[in-house]
DNA sequence: GATTAATGCTAAA
DNA sequence: TTAGCCTTAATCT
């Protein structure tokens, strides 16, 4: 499940549970063949930025990208964890708690110098909303003439963002998702950084994506979370139009024609 | 048991 | 713009 607010989400949780622990690291699978220079070593610090997770040890970093598929698990056990369960790309054990990852598109072990290489083409990221960061989002934007729905899910615009918020945000402003980014007004784009800003950590708190206003309480079920995301065909929550569907850029885009002019 | 879809991205064309 | 990658869960026969 991840976008931004999963990542940040995983990174705070393997900090508290792992950090500053002597790890036992493994591949469980046999496709990250350098665990076996990280085991015994120390995690010292988990960290997210946008997609992107970096595991800092001793001597090494491991970055992570969970792509589409990727996936964490985790356990907590008294005397042994279970044995991993599928493809385990990366098992990191600790005393009392074990983490597994399947799936990704990246577990690489770089150096700093790498980790700064990635940080250069990432966006700003709303869940660390840096000095300046809304302004910077602004002129990603508006120095391009793609659409804006392109825009939202490009890395190197806007850090952390992935299909559902992009549809969510959009909706939210009552932006189209069609209007180029050279064409959208700065009061626009200052109102959706500040949105992402205020809407993402929520994701974090709870690791359940909601986008709608006035659902903040409890678990509220999958078709209720959203406004248009995966909503095609019925009634917009607002106005009544059919929620419409198309491809932008090989990814499913949703949005609502009444609503999104 | 086979097929499909999924909150992603890169490199090649 | 397209193919390819990685894996699982849900949905089909």
């Amino acid at each position: 499940m991840p976008e931004g607010h999963t990542v940040h989400r995983t990174a705070r949780k393997l900090q508290r549970e792992l950090g500053s622990q002597s790890l036992e690291v493994s591949s469980p699978q046999g496709r990250f063949t350098d665990a076996v220079l990280l085991d015994g070593q120390k995690l010292v610090k988990a960290e997210a930025w946008g997609k992107q997770m970096f595991l800092h040890f001793e001597t090494g970093v491991v970055r992570i990208h969970l792509g589409i598929y990727g996936k964490w698990l985790f356990q907590k056990f008294e005397e042994d964890p279970a044995e991993p369960k599928g493809a385990v790309r990366l098992r990191m054990r600790g005393d009392r708690f074990v983490a597994d990852l399947r799936g990704p598109t990246a577990c690489e072990l770089i150096e700093q110098d790498g980790v700064s290489a990635v940080l250069q083409r990432l966006g700003p990221d709303p869940l660390r909303n840096n000095a300046g960061d809304g302004e910077r989002f602004i002129q990603n934007v508006q120095k391009s003439r793609r659409p804006i729905g392109q825009l939202l899910m490009d890395q190197g615009v806007l850090a952390g963002v992935g299909n559902v918020y992009r549809a969510e945000i959009l909706f939210r402003n009552r932006q189209s998702p069609f209007t180029p980014g050279s064409q959208v007004r700065t009061e626009v784009l200052e109102v959706i950084w500040d949105d992402c800003v205020a809407l993402m950590p929520l994701g974090v708190r709870t690791g359940i994506m909601l986008t709608r206003d006035g659902y903040l309480k409890g678990r509220p079920r999958l078709d209720e979370r959203y406004y248009v995301y995966k909503r095609e065909g019925q009634p917009c929550r607002e106005c009544g139009t059919p929620v419409s569907l198309a491809l932008m850029a090989t990814r499913k885009l949703y949005w609502c024609q009444g609503c999104q002019k």
